[in-house]
DNA sequence: GATTTTTTCTTTCAACTGCTAACATACCCC
DNA sequence: GGGGTATGTTAGCAGTTGAAAGAAAAAATC
C-alpha cells in the first residue's frame, strides 16, 4: 500500500467517523503507531483533521462559505430520502425549477427516468449532472459566477428566471424558523431563490433534518409563502401542527 | 511494445484500480524502474496521474464520467502550447469570449495567474475550471444544455452572447480549410460561435495543428473573418503565405 | 491534592526504499 | 552515418518507516 493511499483511507474514516485512533489505525493498517501519527501531522496541516491524546478528530468545516466540493459529504442519507420523496412529486413533462446545493443534484439525479422534462436551474452542478439525460429541456439561467461556488448569480440570472414559467420549483436554504422564516446564506443567493419562487406555481422547500430552527443571513421568504416543505426526518409536533394551521403540505421519510 | 502503447496501458490500469505502483509495472512491461518512472512523469504532466512515493495515484477528474471524456486525452501536449501561447496575449482586466472546447479550458486554466479578467462563456466545463478564481468576473451566457455537451445553445446562448461586448473572442473549430473556411460539427455550435465572432473586437483562432485541411458540417465564417490564429506546429508554407497575404497573424509552437 | 503509574507523544537515529539527474548505450527514422 | 528518442546504469540524495528514549499528558492511587 502507498503512503498516500493510506493516509486517503484515514481520512475517509475521519469523514464518516468524525474521530480516529491512533492505535486502532495501527493495527488496521498494519504500521507502527509513530507511521499513524506522521500521517495525522499531515492531515492536520493540510486542515482536515485535529489532533488529540490518543487519535483526532475531523475539523468540521463550518459550511457558511466552503468551496462547493468540501461542502458535498454531509447528510448524504438524508438527501437521498428527500430526493425519493421529491421524486413521486414530479410528472413526465413537468417544467420545473431547482437551485443550487447538493440536495438537488440527487433529486434531479433520482428523476432521470421521467420523460421530457424541463428544468430550469442556476446550478452547474445540476447541469453537469443533466448532461446525459436525452429528450429532456436542460435550461441555464445564465449570469455571473459566484466565486468559490458552482452556482450563477446577479441580474443576468434574475433575468433568465423571470424568463420562463415553471410548475413547480424545488428550493433548498441554509435556515427554516416560524419566526425569521427562510433564510440562506448570502444575498446573492437568496435574490436568485426570490425570482425562482416567483416564477413557479408550485413552491416546494427540500431542506434535510438540520436545517429546521436554523437561521442564516439573508431572508428569502416567509415559511407561509411555501405550499409544501419536504424533509427526511419527521419533524417536531409544533412544526407539523404548524404547517397544517398554514395549509403547508409537509411530506418526510421513514 | 511501443513507449506510447506501454504509456496507454499504464493510464488504465491507473484508471482502472485508481493506482499504479512502480515497482509493480516495471515486472509488468519487463522494463527497468525508471522508464516507469519515465512513464509516470509523462502521464502528471498530462493531467493524468500524481506521482507518489512508490507509484502515483489517479488524478480524479472533478466531474467524473462526463460524456466527453474521451476526447480529453486527444493532443494535450499541443493544447498546453497553444493555451501558453494564448496567454502572452491577454492583458490584466481584458474582457474575453470563450466557447466550449478541450482547449479552452487549458486556456483559461493557464490564464489564472491574471487580474481583473472578464471571461464570457457558454462552456460549462470553463465555469467548473474557474470556479476558484478570485477577482474575476466569469459570466454564463445561459441557454439549454446541448445533450451529451457540456455547452449551453440556442436563442437564450445567442441572446446572452449579445448582451456584452467583449476585447477578444477566443474560438475553436473542426476544421480549417481555405476554401471552405471555419467549420464546425452541428449548427447549434455554429450559431454561437458566430455571435461570439460578432461581439467582440479582435477574433483569435485557436486550433490544434490537425484541424488544418480539416472539413465539417457547419460553416462559422471565412479563414478571412479572423484576425489570428494560435496553433501547436508550424503550418505548412502555403497556409503560412496565406495568412500573411490576408493579413492574419499567426502564432504557432516551438 | 499530591504522587505514582500508565499511556501517549515527540524527537532522534539508523536502515531501507525509492527518487533525481547525469551519462552511456541502443534503436529508429531520415 | 547522424540526430533524435527511448532505455538502462549508476551514484548521490530524499522520503518513509520503525525503534528507542525521554517528555508530556491522562489516569489511577493514596
Amino acid at each position: 500500500m502507498l503512503a498516500v493511499e493510506r493516509k486517503n483511507l484515514i481520512l475517509e474514516r475521519l469523514q464518516e467517523q468524525k474521530r480516529v485512533v491512533v492505535s486502532e489505525l495501527s493495527e488496521l493498517f498494519d504500521v507502527s503507531e509513530e507511521t499513524i501519527r506522521r500521517d495525522l501531522d499531515k492531515l492536520e496541516k493540510e486542515g482536515f483533521a485535529s489532533k488529540t491524546y490518543g487519535g483526532a478528530v475531523l475539523v468540521e468545516n463550518n459550511n457558511t462559505d466552503m468551496p462547493f466540493s468540501v461542502r458535498q459529504k454531509r447528510n448524504i442519507q438524508g438527501k437521498k430520502i428527500i430526493a425519493d420523496i421529491i421524486e413521486e412529486l414530479i410528472q413526465d413533462g413537468d417544467h420545473i425549477v431547482v437551485d443550487p446545493s447538493t440536495t438537488a443534484v440527487f433529486i434531479v439525479n433520482a428523476l432521470k427516468n421521467k420523460k421530457d422534462l424541463t428544468v430550469v436551474t442556476n446550478s452547474i452542478e445540476v447541469l453537469v449532472e443533466l448532461s446525459d439525460v436525452s429528450g429532456w429541456d436542460v435550461i441555464s439561467t445564465g449570469g455571473t459566477l459566484k466565486e468559490n461556488y458552482l452556482a450563477l448569480v446577479g441580474p443576468k440570472a434574475l433575468e433568465g428566471i423571470h424568463s420562463f414559467n415553471s410548475d413547480k420549483v424545488i428550493l433548498s436554504c441554509k435556515g427554516i424558523d416560524m419566526g425569521k422564516g427562510i433564510t440562506d446564506a448570502n444575498e446573492m443567493f437568496s435574490q436568485v431563490k426570490k425570482a425562482m419562487l416567483s416564477s413557479a406555481k408550485q413552491k416546494i422547500l427540500a431542506v434535510d433534518s438540520t436545517k429546521f430552527e436554523q437561521v442564516a443571513f439573508s431572508k428569502i421568504c416567509d415559511v407561509t409563502d411555501l405550499d409544501m416543505v419536504v424533509t427526511d426526518k419527521k419533524p417536531a409536533d409544533a412544526w407539523l401542527e404548524y404547517f397544517k394551521d398554514k395549509g403547508i403540505a409537509c411530506l418526510y421519510g421513514e
